[in-house]
RNA sequence: GGGCCCGUGGCCUAGAAUGGAUAAGGCGGCAGCCUCCUAAGCUGCAGAUCGUGGGUUCAAAUCCCACCGGGCCCGCCA
């Protein structure tokens, strides 16, 4: 596709155009690029664009084009370029064919590395599909990254020090419960069932409230039973969560946790040169006597709200300080580093490795080019601090990146469901605390169950294992899509009855195509030719356009870093490729014409492949 | 009160970062297509003043302004 760009920009410079703007028609009919610079030129030579755009068009010299067929002005003013089909199929099949799994790969970051940060669940619960949307989206833009050459370090921060971790031990120590989940219940579960029914009591008891209190402030002493204690749980819940997000196919090289930055005291080093910079100051009067805040009156929007604290006025640093820290190691600013110890292995076979104090692993990040905090849209304005505060540090702050995305809600119907009452709107916010959500675990068993009924129906002989093997696939394929499908700006109102649909706009749908493909190439008794037949089927150069558009695609989502572009993007290839099955028939077609639609079979699932790699959809050769 | 985000057929979503040619899918509804590579598919029909009003432009769903509706954020919490 870029060297019928290439070519085409050629024979309009030739043709005297200085910068020709092309783009892709939307529409079929409208040749396969077309270009709009007449409405340009038109601005400054007083003529109407359809004149312009016919003198550039008789002037191309088509003589010296390869890929380009046909060129004709077109109405308001286009200059559309058809292609020449016996040259621009060949070539692209052989290319997609010739590449494999490196087809979309690009060079672009070699020699840079990107620290991508996701999941991020508090390790007192287990996951929602709310913490999966986080999960699907960064684990898709650590995949997109990757395939375009950069590095990339995967880091889950664990957030191992705040008070949702008191109810759990509050719970244990004092109220009775058992460290020991029920038969049949996960110890993630079990604590997320815990950290509900605590707070229903904390409600209305005063000493338990109290008494939370002072184990939260225990969790702070190293040297406490109760922070032994808070790192079993938090380490057991943690262990919990990473099967789920294995099992959505994630992966992580470090386990950042929060207590570690406070026990390799990141704060101190970051703390001086702030206040080198002048950035902060301490509060010498008022409500926040004693306190250092961080001045925001010059910055753009935040200035409105009042200056935020970083220490508070017992000593003690706040979350954001913390965060800052946290930034400012990932960017390579402190001397100081964390030490790790092997926490276990991703399904990939990597090595996981979480950070411990008396750990005796090391892990150089070496202060990456780029970090992208996949974080949700209510933490705007603190990582918009955070991000303010390391430009301080002699940073330039482009290189922190909040990745910002909107929550799950529920829908009326799943709200009432799960017993929530009076719901005033089409949808309910979710709520670890107050047990308003919907469990990722429990949701792909259910997308499990539907897929293995399905699969029976279809495949009765198949054995207990294959089935099994496929439905996890396919729940896995439908959930993921249904997260990362939509822009990350919009919320999604989920519903569990919508999302068990595997037919359409699914993920299901992608595998489906696949499948199909995958079936025709296994049966085809001959190879693939790359002579292009005297005429192509509308459906065949549709198909064919689809797996040349690809890597555009990619390289333009992996710029603006829009997940949702590969996944539309894997939906048209499918879609395309359906209708090419519909009306062209491979294996029964003339024996040039078969070896022809073998290749763009062969080039279709190379496309979708590897598209689907990067969103993370697992593919099936039969479903 | 201030700031940020969203608003596309009954419902969900694409199309916006380069303004361009008849606004594209899915769900739901109706009507069809399996002696033929898997019907988790395909075809057809019905259904849209692209929240409203201005503005910029030869051209606006897309850019600018105002307003309306919905969400979120503004703690010595994390």
């Amino acid at each position: 596709m870029r060297k019928l760009l290439d070519e085409v920009r050629m024979l309009l410079r030739d043709a005297g155009v200085e910068e020709p703007r092309l783009e892709i028609p939307r529409q079929a009919g409208f040749g396969e690029v077309s270009c709009t610079s007449a409405f340009d030129i038109a601005k400054t030579v007083r003529k109407p664009p359809q004149s312009i755009a016919e003198e550039i068009a008789s002037g191309i010299d088509l003589s010296k084009a390869r890929l380009v067929e046909r060129v004709e002005a077109v109405r308001p003013g286009y200059i559309n370029f058809w292609v020449r089909w016996v040259n621009f199929a060949p070539d692209l099949l052989n290319t997609v064919i010739g590449e494999g799994e490196r087809f979309c790969w690009s060079a672009v970051g070699r020699g840079k590395t990107v620290l991508v940060e996701h999941t991020s669940v508090n390790p007192n619960k287990a996951l929602h599909i709310g913490h999966a949307r986080n999960t699907c989206l960064g684990d898709s833009i650590a995949r997109i990254y990757r395939s375009q050459g950069y590095r990339v370090v995967v880091a889950n921060y664990i957030d191992d020090s705040g008070s949702q971790m008191a109810d759990i031990l509050l719970a244990f120590t004092r109220l009775g419960y058992s460290p020991e989940p029920p038969a049949g219940e996960r110890f993630d579960e079990y604590c997320g069932r815990i950290y509900v029914e605590v707070n229903r009591l904390i409600e209305s008891d005063q000493a338990l409230s109290q008494e939370k209190r002072r184990i939260t402030l225990e969790i702070e002493g190293r040297d406490t039973e109760t922070f032994r204690l808070n790192r079993m749980v938090a380490e057991r819940v943690l262990a919990d969560q990473l099967k789920t997000c294995w099992r959505l196919g994630a992966r992580y090289d470090i386990l950042n946790r929060e207590s570690d930055i406070l026990a390799f005291n990141l704060w101190d080093e970051v703390f001086e040169k702030l206040k080198k910079s002048g950035a902060i100051y301490v509060a010498v009067d008022g409500p926040k006597k004693g306190c250092w805040l961080i001045n925001l009156s010059q910055h753009p929007t935040l200035a409105r709200e009042g200056d935020e604290v970083l220490v508070k006025s017992d000593g003690a640093t706040t979350y954001v300080a913390r965060d800052i820290a946290y930034a400012a190691w990932k960017l390579g600013l402190l001397t100081r580093d964390f030490r790790y110890r092997v926490w276990g292995t991703n399904p990939d076979g990597t090595t996981v490795l979480i950070t411990d104090y008396a750990g005796d692993r090391e892990y150089r990040i070496g202060g990456v080019d780029h970090t992208v905090n996949v974080v949700d849209a209510r933490q705007r304005r603190p990582q918009e601090i955070v991000r303010y505060a390391i430009g301080f540090l002699g940073v330039d702050r482009s290189r922190y990146h909040h990745h910002s995305y909107e929550v799950v809600s529920l829908s009326a119907r799943d709200a009432e469901k799960l017993g929530v009452r009076q719901v005033q709107q089409g949808f309910v916010h979710m709520s670890g605390r107050g047990g308003v959500f919907i469990n990722v675990e429990q949701l792909l068993t259910h997308l499990k169950e539907k897929a293995v009924s399905e699969t029976l129906k279809r495949h009765p002989d198949w054995s207990r294992g294959k089935v099994e093997e496929t439905a996890e696939a396919i729940a896995v394929a439908a959930l993921r899509y249904n997260l990362i499908r939509s822009d990350s700006d919009k919320m999604i109102v989920f519903d569990t009855e919508e999302a068990m649909d595997m037919e359409g706009d699914t993920g299901p749908y992608i595998q489906y195509a696949y499948a199909r493909a995958s079936r025709i190439l296994e049966k085809a008794d001959t190879g693939p030719r790359y002579e292009c037949p005297a005429s192509l089927a509308d459906e065949e150069k549709a198909l064919i356009l689809k797996i040349a558009h690809t890597p555009l695609v990619v390289e333009d989502a992996a710029r603006m870093l829009l997940v949702k572009k590969v996944v539309n993007h894997a939906h048209d290839l499918a879609s395309a490729f359906n209708d090419f099955y519909e009306k062209c028939p491979v294996l029964t077609a003339e024996a040039d014409v078969k070896g022809f639609r073998l290749a763009i079979v062969e080039a279709f699932r190379t496309a979708l492949s590897s598209t689907a790699n990067l969103i993370g959809i697992p593919l099936l050769e039969e479903m």
